[in-house]
RNA sequence: GGUCCCGUAGUUCAACGGAUAGAAUAGAAGUUUCCUAAACUUUAGAUCCCAGUUCGAUUCUGGGCGGGACUACCA
């Protein structure tokens, strides 16, 4: 790696000239803003505090000796105001090209042996998926995915939420109001069919509510008395006995919602290797309490209640079994979490959740710590921002959501209506059209999810569509599809382009791709897709800005044209692989 | 109340403590006999406030002001 080598050969200098053994924090190495001329940048003012010495002193001695000394790696410097910008021979790049212009592997590294699971998506099955699954299942799917390019084994994992009262709340109202309607009679998507019974529980429940109140009742009581309610919390002690009438209709909606969940999933291009499902999961936990019980880690209170106390790591006390010894969330989280480790052998288990539940990840790992348990290192929570609208946070019971399938159907609108209107792909048949739609479609959504920084939230307007020109999916993939029709038109030769001068424009190009395994490294370590799609936009717009000032397939000469078509070759490469990241796929043409 | 997070162009996002705070959109003005104009070029526009640390602060510290999340014997 280009950078690892001037620090390499700046390093032997700083010995040569000041007998002084530079570590790593030393100094920075950064690449040159472009307002420069140079190519990387070394930072002098640390190592000028180290050496009690002027910056421009040092600058001057230590650029002379780079200079002299690795003629083969360095063609020049400048230095100003403490920064010491360093020119790389042009051969160091036509060399770099030369050896990998159609490696398709460019980039990612070899398998380092460690197996991490990456857990997303979760959904509960009482409810379709909104925009805010969008960002987790995108991101879960990326970083799997990324991991992978940077040598990790990888196992994706979902969790399914399939038990527990809001089910029920779904049950007791398609019991009410469906006369047996089921998504098959009505034409409606499995996941929307049972979604809109839970809503119909919630506007039910909140009529009782308020008669209730009418009638004289507190708001606390009513809530509580509410028959539909209580018609809801005796579902869920039946569910638990296994009572079979409710186990059957439980299967039946279940079944409703993964057939919908499963529409979705093959839209996006989301897949699991393993996915567990709560009610098998739910018990979990409970001999791991035991367990912390013995070792004083829980305690039991005289209700027959087993708590930890957190209060000396600046949290609260938190339940762990209720009074009648049934498991709470976090007891089958303990419990889910050792089962991940024994079944697969991993040492990284990596959970993409929303920030929400920090407090919740935080206590997780805490308590699995204090029990002793050798993975709780390994437990590692992608705490990723909510999706908000303009007014707020997003809440399907008050109906302000963004639909997943609406906006993905609405995405694929727009990709046609663009397409139409620039009628490029007239030859297409309709198959090829309907398949590039949602190429186009599907990758401006997740890209748009994808390029903002995972930790923040993000603020979505449905009122504004989703950009298809300047920072998006589209913009990259239309740069690669115009690569690949310069490619079609004009093959490539077996003539050696080592040799060539490199202009401007060229070489920002080739010092970009240089970085691209860094930035893959980069992305890994901070689990973080956004910092790809931020460096693949920058590599398509080098490559747009130079497309539009040179001619490729009529260069000046044979040698030039293969340059540029070897450039060219390697831009859509990496383009594509790091699209492939980021879950978006590459059209030949549009 | 407690814990945590966030305030950057009109808007949506960038910036290991580093050079003149970058992009994209929206605004203004241009570019098509030639490899795809979903592109390119030019232009205007921002660090919430006050201190401190530092050669250097959007970034670190303290104090304001403003916004959000969490704080269930729900999952």
């Amino acid at each position: 790696m280009l950078s690892q080598l001037i620090r390499e050969k700046t390093n032997a200098c700083l010995e040569k000239l000041y007998s002084f053994k530079a570590a790593e924090t030393d100094f920075q190495i950064n690449t040159t803003k472009p307002e420069f001329v140079g190519d990387y940048t070394v930072v002098l003012f640390s190592l000028a505090k180290k050496l009690s010495r002027n910056p421009d002193q040092i600058g001057n001695e230590l650029g002379g000796a780079l200079l002299n000394n690795f003629s083969e790696v360095f063609k020049g410097y400048n230095l100003i105001k403490g920064f010491l910008n360093l020119e790389v021979q042009d051969s160091f790049f036509t060399l770099m090209l030369e050896k990998n212009f159609q490696d398709v592997c460019f980039g990612k590294s070899p398998m380092n042996g460690k197996k991490v699971m990456v857990e997303y998506s979760s959904p509960n099955t009482n409810k379709p998926l909104h925009l805010g699954h969008l960002r987790n299942n995108f991101l879960g799917r990326s970083i799997a995915e990324i991991l992978k390019a940077n040598g990790y084994e990888t196992v994706k994992t979902c969790i399914v939420n399939d038990r527990g009262i809001h089910i029920c709340k779904s049950m007791i109202a398609w019991q009410l109001f469906a006369n047996g309607a089921t998504p098959q009679s009505t034409g409606i998507k499995g996941d929307h069919f049972v979604g809109d019974y839970y809503v119909k529980f919630n506007d039910a429940y909140k009529k009782e509510v308020e008669e209730l109140v009418a009638k004289g009742k507190s708001k606390d009581a009513a809530e509580k008395e509410a028959p539909i309610m209580k018609a809801a919390q005796d579902m869920l002690l039946d569910w638990e006995k296994g009572e079979s009438k409710v186990m059957e209709l439980w299967k039946k909606m279940n079944e409703w919602v993964y057939d919908g969940f499963n529409v979705t999933y093959t839209r996006i291009g989301s897949d699991f290797a393993k996915t567990y499902y709560e009610s098998n999961t739910y018990l979990l936990g409970r001999d791991t309490v035991e367990l912390g019980i013995q070792k004083g880690v829980f305690y039991k209170k005289e209700d027959g209640s087993v708590w930890i106390d957190l209060t000396a790591d600046g949290l609260d006390e938190k339940l762990v079994l209720r009074k009648d010894g049934t498991s709470v969330y976090i007891t089958q989280d303990i419990g889910l979490a050792q089962l991940k480790f024994q079944e697969f052998g991993i040492d990284k288990s990596i959970y993409v959740i929303g920030d929400e539940q920090n407090y919740h990840m935080k206590v997780l790992q805490l308590i699995c710590k204090k029990l002793g348990l050798p993975y709780a290192d390994g437990i590692q929570h992608l705490s990723y921002g909510m999706v908000e609208l303009p007014t707020g946070k997003m809440k399907s019971r008050e109906g302000t959501v963004v639909d997943a399938d609406d906006i993905i159907d609405e995405m694929i609108h727009i990709a046609e209506q663009h397409t139409q209107e620039l009628g490029k792909v007239k030859e297409f048949t309709n198959e090829e059209l309907k398949e590039l739609y949602d190429t186009i479609g599907i990758g401006a959504l997740k890209f748009f999810l994808l390029r903002v920084d995972p930790k923040r939230k993000m603020i979505f307007d449905p009122k504004e569509s989703i950009d298809f020109h300047g920072f998006t999916g589209p913009f990259i993939q239309y740069t690669h599809a115009r690569i690949k029709s310069i490619l079609r038109k004009y093959p490539i030769a077996s003539v050696s382009v080592e040799k060539c001068a490199l202009e401007n424009d060229e070489k920002k190009i080739l010092l970009h791709l240089e970085n691209y395994n860094q930035t893959l490294a980069v992305a890994a370590d901070s689990l973080d897709p956004s910092i790809i799609a931020n460096y693949l936009f920058q590599l398509a717009q080098f490559f747009n800005s130079f497309y539009a000032s040179h001619s490729i397939g009529n260069a000046e000469t044979e040698e030039k044209k293969q340059l540029r078509l070897k450039i060219s070759k390697m831009v859509s490469m990496v383009l594509s692989s790091g699209m492939e990241l980021l879950g978006i796929k590459m059209p030949e043409k549009m």
